[in-house]
RNA sequence: GCCCCGGUAGUGUAGUGGCCUAUCAUACAGGCCUGUCGAGCCUGUGACUCGGGUUCAAAUCCCGGCCGGGGCGCCA
């Protein structure tokens, strides 16, 4: 096993021996002297090595991206720009790389998104790139150490689902065997169901299919959510949740990624609560920018754009009419026409979805009928609502959006690490 | 599902009917030089997405396929 990583020599005093196990991410050779930037996991360092060094001659036939081990000492004064040295005694090739690369890692050579994407290995070795997939790790630990905090389990439920859905989103199909079955939406109506299973508290982490065949910087038909329900809870206390997980997980990020602030577009761990603002007064404000809005539709694109505007960073609108909102959500006991529900929106990207439910079974099977869907085939789901549901609430976020919109990135795509878009199914 | 734009060496580009035997950068191979550091200099290798059509002549114009980017819709 490897035992230093190359961050770990900036804590090292000269003198010491280390052996470096990395990537030559560029190797030089002169008559008396040559280099190789090796680049870990942790960062880079350069190995310099002298002509009376034993495996010089290797350095002449070395390939850039080549494995390599190097053993050397820490010398008293450090000359290479890269912040680390080591003057090599001893050069092992673990493994030899193809020339030329793929994709250049850091040449001064701009590549296409579907060339980067189609040769993903070596684009992740770009550290540009490399740490966005850390901003997200950092991100997800923070609102996974929130939501456990807060007596939260952590579930798995199925992605194979048979024919009943919450209906909207069209969804894949896949053969199972004798039968035909879909990849599922969302995890919405399990999370429920173990609502009403006395667990109280659950989230997922998880993947969610939407057969969509949409092409935008903000789409992915394989997606990661971040899915939570709780039980005697109302949306307000979900939005509660919501936005301290988030504040949470960038929180998380920004103090443990190393110069996090350099490269995200969020600096500072957000304020909490985040503004609200009812669907309501979101039309009374495209009304005064003379923008047209259809009471009862969705707000779309352009019409977020306006909204987005007057928010520095995220905000709820809550209050969406019953009308674009799934089966199970809950009404407002003063006007049920309007739900009890919330968008979490950043300017006008839609990050998270989520409402107080639907708990009493006549009232959910009703709703269901209303949307034009089969009660039946929801029996699996309705019944848990008849033996015990407590009130609840819950909410699902687009992890990879999450990740978009806090570091600024121009497309969803660069926050999967393999994506599947609308025609993308590889690697 | 509808609409717009695009596809040229490994990578990224210039070229919109003949001057293209296709530009430049980077990579790669070789050489010179140098405790170098986006090193520099010289030489070399390497490309018009596929199929059909128009034309004396097509990278260039037309049609179709495949692939890509985006807008709308829909959503996380």
């Amino acid at each position: 096993m490897k035992e230093n990583f190359v961050s770990d020599i900036d804590g090292m005093a000269a003198g010491k021996e280390v052996v470096v196990r990395g990537w030559a991410q560029e190797i030089r050779v002169m008559k008396n002297i040559g280099f190789i930037i090796i680049r870990d996991s942790t960062g880079l360092v350069q190995a310099t090595v002298k002509r009376d060094c034993p495996d010089f001659q290797l350095l002449e036939k070395m390939s850039r991206e080549s494995v390599v081990s190097v053993s050397g000492i820490i010398p008293e004064s450090i000359k290479s720009n890269v912040g680390r040295e080591i003057i090599t005694s001893q050069i092992t090739v673990l493994n030899v790389s193809e020339t030329p690369l793929l994709i250049g890692i850091t040449d001064n050579v701009e590549t296409d998104m579907d060339t980067r994407f189609n040769n993903r290995f070596i684009d992740l070795r770009k550290p540009e790139i490399a740490r966005i997939f850390r901003a997200k790790s950092a991100i997800l630990w923070g609102m996974r150490n929130y939501l456990m905090s807060n007596k939260f389990m952590e579930v798995q439920t199925p992605k194979t689902v048979s024919a009943a859905t919450e209906g909207g989103a069209e969804l894949f199909h896949v053969k199972y065997f004798e039968k035909d079955v879909f990849l599922n939406q969302s995890p919405q109506l399990y999370k429920e169901m173990l609502v009403a299973s006395g667990v109280e508290r659950v989230f997922e982490v998880g993947p969610a299919f939407r057969a969509e065949e949409h092409n935008t910087p903000r789409h992915l038909n394989e997606f990661t959510s971040i899915d939570i329900e709780m039980a005697f809870a109302d949306h307000n206390d979900a939005m509660h949740m919501l936005e301290n997980a988030i504040a949470n997980g960038i929180g998380n990020f920004l103090s443990t990624v190393k110069d996090a602030e350099s490269f995200s577009l969020l600096k500072n761990r957000p304020e909490t609560p985040f503004p609200r603002i009812t669907y309501r007064e979101c039309l009374q404000i495209l009304k005064e920018n003379g923008y047209p809005a259809i009471h009862g539709e969705d707000l779309n694109n352009e019409a977020l754009k306006i909204i987005g505007k007057r928010f520095e960073g995220f905000y709820f609108i809550t209050e969406w009419p019953k009308s674009v909102r799934p089966f199970y959500t809950a009404t407002l006991d003063e006007d049920p026409e309007y739900t009890k529900s919330y968008d979490l929106q950043f300017r006008e990207i839609e990050i998270t979805s989520g409402a107080q439910r639907v708990h009493n079974p006549v009232e959910l099977k009703k709703r269901i009928e209303e949307k034009g869907l089969n009660s039946e085939n929801f029996e699996f789901y309705l019944k848990t609502f008849r033996y015990g549901m407590p009130p609840h609430a819950g909410w699902g976020l687009g992890l990879e959006r999450l990740a978009q919109v806090v570091l600024g990135l121009p497309n969803v795509r660069e926050a999967s690490l393999f994506p599947r878009d609308r025609t993308r199914v590889f690697p």
